[in-house]
RNA sequence: UCCUCAUUAGCUCAGUUGGUUAGAGCACCUGACUGUUAAUCAGGGGGUCCUAGGUUCAAGUCCUAGAUGAGGAGCCA
């Protein structure tokens, strides 16, 4: 039995046409029946949704039925015919069944009963063959694939920014070190410093943090970048928003203001949402009856409706009028806690929240100075349960104004030399923002936690699979 | 990293003021059933009560420390 004559699950339950003799490769999700008759609901990932063999059985033994169970892959030939139950359109009278591979009953960890994500989290290996994450894991490529797509469609190029890197100017949070030196017996400078010369590149390395001032450099030349790529942070952080290694899609784009980049970004969620709503229905109608009632119509809303923009200036007034006892105070010139953003977001407005112009001392370096001299150019995207989902801004593209601002931080000049030239040589102004992919998941899916949305979560204390 | 909670059968959980042999549902195994839809019905097997100390005549239950997991906070996407 080979691929060749195989007719994908999704192909059958769609368009295949009654009478014709086929043959459907996947996994047995159950098996049920009694003397006379058997019935396999079988998956292959295609779709959600399984395609029911049925076996008559006076044309199979019980023993070459027994090793087909739960969890076990099997080819069947058959006739595809028109199915007398309710719940299925088609289903395949079995002729002939070959096992690929048979899944000990006793043993095997998945029962057709839910588990809980905590348990499939252990089982990380198995757990792509649960109805919730194939589900997720064919929405994760439809959103992948409708990035490139959106991207591709407006001319903006990809860009593969590096993954190993030698600056934390970016300052987005600890760095995993990158080393190929003997961790027992490290070599030491006469000072008694470790000697990173002798590394393997000859000084300090880490994993990416963000791609996002190499990004800055493609976008100088190609005009509209982004880049698309695995992201690592070594913060301690232990929550359902938070990952050590997670992916990050970061547009760069000369001649954007701040306004156009709110543009771009609220343009983009909505068309990857619209995307999602048009072209994962099944796994969505899933997600929504067993997960989160009110996941279409909240995807809908936000395709829907305009997100909110208000300066930081703006949000704080808001948030001082509030008759509310907030754990972190609200002042201007105070970062947004969580509370806040969830206020403004869940109460107060009650959709999509883009905050610009925050104060320029608990912003990055890079944001472009607004004249006030006060606040910088920066846009957060807020959503509904997830808070922030996008961070971005205007880029300070005036030479002296950057260079005020690195010294003014103590970055060490020597690691951003090549980022200064960009704007000693043909600067533009220009606007980017960093969108968290599983963040976005997360929205789409109604996932509550983001260890969830990716195949293999790293956090800490977790790096198994 | 801080705060809170949890950890008992393969899974989800119950377990009274500390008291004799630790239970249920599902899963699994056996049997019944001529079309099932998380099939149904009957029976059966299955336990390092997270780990290490401690209190006590007696600990799944109380105390201490640790491990792991979850929720909230911080950091951020």
């Amino acid at each position: 039995m080979r691929n060749s004559e195989r007719t994908k699950v999704k192909h059958l339950l769609e368009s295949g046409v009654a009478g014709t003799d086929v043959t459907a490769m996947g996994w047995v999700r159950t098996k049920r029946g009694n003397k006379s008759v058997s019935f396999i609901a079988l998956n292959d990932g295609s779709t959600i949704n399984n395609i029911q063999v049925v076996l008559d059985m006076n044309v199979f033994t019980e023993d070459q039925l027994k090793d087909i169970t739960t969890g076990a892959c099997i080819g069947v030939r058959g006739k595809l015919v028109e199915s007398p139950g309710s719940g299925q359109r088609v289903e395949i009278q079995g002729s002939y069944i070959e096992l690929f591979g048979a899944a000990d009953a006793t043993t095997y960890p998945l029962q057709k009963k839910g588990h809980s994500m905590e348990f499939l989290r252990e089982i990380a290996h198995l757990r792509p063959r649960t109805n919730t994450f194939g589900a997720v894991l064919r929405m994760r490529h439809a959103m992948a694939f409708a990035i490139h797509k959106y991207f591709n469609e407006r001319g903006f190029f990809y860009i593969h920014t590096p993954i190993i890197t030698s600056s934390d100017a970016e300052g987005a949070g600890a760095m995993f070190r990158v080393t190929t030196l003997d961790v027992d017996n490290l070599p030491r400078t006469e000072e008694g410093q470790i000697n990173w010369a002798e590394d393997f590149f000859g000084k300090e390395a880490s994993l990416t943090v963000s791609g996002q001032l190499e990004g800055e450099l493609a976008a100088m030349a190609l005009s509209e970048i982004y880049t698309f790529g695995p992201t690592f942070r070594a913060e301690n952080s232990n929550t359902p928003r938070h990952l050590a290694e997670f992916w990050m899609i970061e547009p760069e784009m000369a001649f954007y203001d701040i306004q156009d980049n709110m543009d771009l970004a609220e343009d983009f969620l909505k068309y990857l949402i619209r995307y999602a709503l048009e072209n994962c229905k099944d796994d969505l109608e899933f997600l929504n009856s067993m997960y989160d009632k009110e996941l279409i119509d909240r995807l809908k809303f936000v395709v829907e409706n305009k997100f909110e923009r208000l300066p930081y200036t703006k949000a704080i007034e808001i948030l001082e009028k509030v008759d509310q006892k907030w754990e972190f105070p609200v002042f201007w010139g105070a970062d947004l806690q969580s509370e806040h953003e969830r206020y403004l977001v869940e109460k107060h407005f009650k959709k999509p929240v883009i905050l610009t112009d925050y104060p320029k001392d608990i912003k990055a370096f890079y944001m472009k100075q607004n004249d006030d001299g006060k606040t910088v150019r920066a846009m957060d995207v807020l959503f509904p349960k997830i808070g922030e989902i996008i961070g971005g801004s205007q880029r300070e593209e005036i030479y002296d104004k950057l260079i005020s601002r690195i010294h003014e931080l103590h970055i060490p000049e020597k690691d951003v030399w090549w980022y200064l030239e960009t704007r000693k040589f043909g600067s533009a102004p220009h606007s980017g923002f960093g969108l968290g992919f599983e963040r976005l998941l997360l929205f789409v899916t109604g996932m509550g936690n983001i260890r969830d949305v990716i195949p293999f979560p790293r956090t800490p204390k977790n790096c198994e699979f």
